[in-house]
RNA sequence: GCUUCCUUAGCUCAGUUGGUUAGAGCAUCUGACUGUUAAUCAGAGGGUCCAAGGUUCAAGUCCUUGAGGGAGCGCCA
């Protein structure tokens, strides 16, 4: 079965043919017209051009068109023709109108005319018929389809890593507790804590605020991995930068140390960038038209240029030269702020940069110590706007070294001894890094806020839908 | 979590120094118009000015508290 959809009606006519019965089933977005004709706008989503369907009003009741009203569903069949109006090729010239579902006007909250971003959030149910969200979710989708092309084309393993773990990975965040107890009736041990052996797990589980560990895990035996799938982090973050669930790639290969590891994410995500243009160009337009004026500009630089490769001392040499006043005063050691990292993208550089080499002290503990003693092989990708979009490194491959820094760090062995053992027994130089998927959205749709780049946003004190 | 701003018609927003009956565009309803492009034109209806309390002869406007939302910062992807 191959149904057509508006896509393919409005990109390729011929498939059909002018002249030949067609028929279609959408969304209206608005209806206008005098009292002789009647011109319908349809969109069922495919893409963000609406098909024009012409309604003469001697062929059909007063009372069904009345409920063509916006937002309404209908099923059209009719015939292609060509438009004798400016502004479309084709249109549909309807024979029979069929109204699957009414929308009342006074009460459907969705209008022609411009809504805020603010305003589309409260509605998360409805905002998938807008344009904008339709451009913003037909992009994701091409999105994640691409990462999936991308590394598939590449020989990458798509690895699915615990979402549920026990895991208090590297330190990255607050967690989400998973646990079957009664909150109000907790089993206590005889000291009065809380005695978790008699929980699901027989032990404390959270949801996972990273599948680095366990990608590891696979590099170790499947070369090279990713993982994309939900992250969540119970941090009280309220910027348009932070969700509490999102979506992660991150990739993990043997053999790649931090350079090869650069070259991947600078080659990723251009691929990335590349794809959109290549495949979304009417959802771009329309952004780009709408929201963003230099959207597609931007995007086809960034696919262009090189990305600026520097060390953490280097920066931090630029920063205390700059004659910007900082909030934050800049020495070594300092983990860098949004007003610093801004600055070296947005101003000095003014194209993406690739941070390395970082102190030890602000960064994980499982990164690759550089023989200065003081710096690890680190990197992050900072985009403008946007700030980090990657963060990533070569990985500590060996087990005295990073034995060491566990225990400098007040961790024990025992807490990660399945990841210890990967260091015990045929360990290999190996990097990987995190892709934040809506920061990547963010800067291919253009959009501000992160809250507008996934379908249904979670933020402190906001999971409605 | 800290700082700051916002909340007026279904939607987007004006509303002066505190002063008569709170306005506009879109939407809705009525009418006009033979091809519109967020159609246009004429008219009509539509308000607990976020909530509670306070100051004042008088509060949409000033003050306090609360709720919701945004932005900046921190944490990070």
């Amino acid at each position: 079965m191959n149904k057509l959809r508006l896509k393919d009606i409005i990109k390729t006519p011929e498939v059909v043919g002018i002249g030949n019965p067609v028929e279609v089933k959408g969304w209206v977005r608005s209806r206008r017209g005098n009292n002789f004709v009647q011109f319908i706008a349809l969109n069922d989503g495919s893409i963000v051009t609406n098909l024009q369907v012409v309604a003469d009003t001697a062929k059909f009741d007063e009372a069904l068109l009345k409920q063509i009203t916006t937002g309404s569903c209908i099923h059209v069949t009719g015939k292609l023709v060509e438009s004798q109006g400016k502004g479309q090729n084709v249109e549909v010239q309807a024979e029979t109108i069929e109204v699957y579902g009414s929308a009342d006007p006074e009460q459907y909250p969705l209008q022609k005319k411009g809504h805020s971003m603010e305003f589309l959030r409260e509605i998360a149910h409805l905002r998938p018929r807008t344009n904008y969200f339709g451009c913003v979710l037909r992009l994701r989708h091409a999105m994640a389809f691409a990462i999936h092309k991308y590394f598939n084309d590449r020989g990458f393993f798509y690895l699915h890593t615990p979402l549920i773990t026990a895991s208090d990975a590297e330190g990255a965040g607050e967690m989400f507790n998973v646990t079957t107890f009664d909150l109000n009736n907790i089993p206590r041990t005889e000291d009065g804590q809380i005695d978790y052996k008699q929980d699901f797990f027989g032990k404390h589980t959270n949801l996972t605020v990273s599948g680095q560990l366990e990608g590891e895990l696979g590099a170790m035996a499947l070369g090279n991995i990713y993982t994309f799938g939900p992250t969540f982090r119970a941090e009280n973050s309220n910027t348009p930068r932070h969700l509490a669930e999102f979506w992660m790639i991150e990739p993990e290969m043997a053999f790649y140390d931090i350079k090869d590891n650069m070259d991947l994410a600078e080659d990723f995500i251009k691929y990335l960038v590349q794809y959109a243009l290549d495949n979304n160009m009417d959802d771009l337009k329309f952004l780009n038209d709408m929201f963003d004026k230099e959207l597609i500009a931007r995007l086809e630089s960034v696919t262009k240029v090189d990305f600026v490769r520097l060390g953490y001392t280097e920066a931090i040499d630029i920063l205390l030269q700059a004659k910007k006043k900082f909030e934050y005063p800049v020495k070594w050691g300092i983990d860098l702020q949004s007003e610093h990292e801004r600055y070296l993208v947005e101003n000095h550089f003014k194209k993406p940069v690739i941070l390395t080499d970082y102190p030890k002290e602000i960064k994980a503990f499982y990164m690759k110590q550089n023989d200065d003693g003081k710096t690890v092989r680190a990197m992050d990708v900072l985009f403008p706007t946007i700030g980090e979009i990657i963060g990533g490194s070569e990985r500590e491959a060996d087990y005295q070294k990073l034995l060491t820094r566990v225990h400098e760090l007040g961790m024990t062995e025992e807490q990660y001894w399945w990841y210890f053992d990967t260091r015990k027994f045929g360990s290999a130089p190996h990097s990987g890094f995190g892709l934040g998927f809506e920061r990547l959205l963010l800067f291919v749709t253009g959009m501000t806020n992160i809250r507008d780049v996934i379908p249904f946003p979670r933020t402190p004190q906001n999971a409605e839908f």
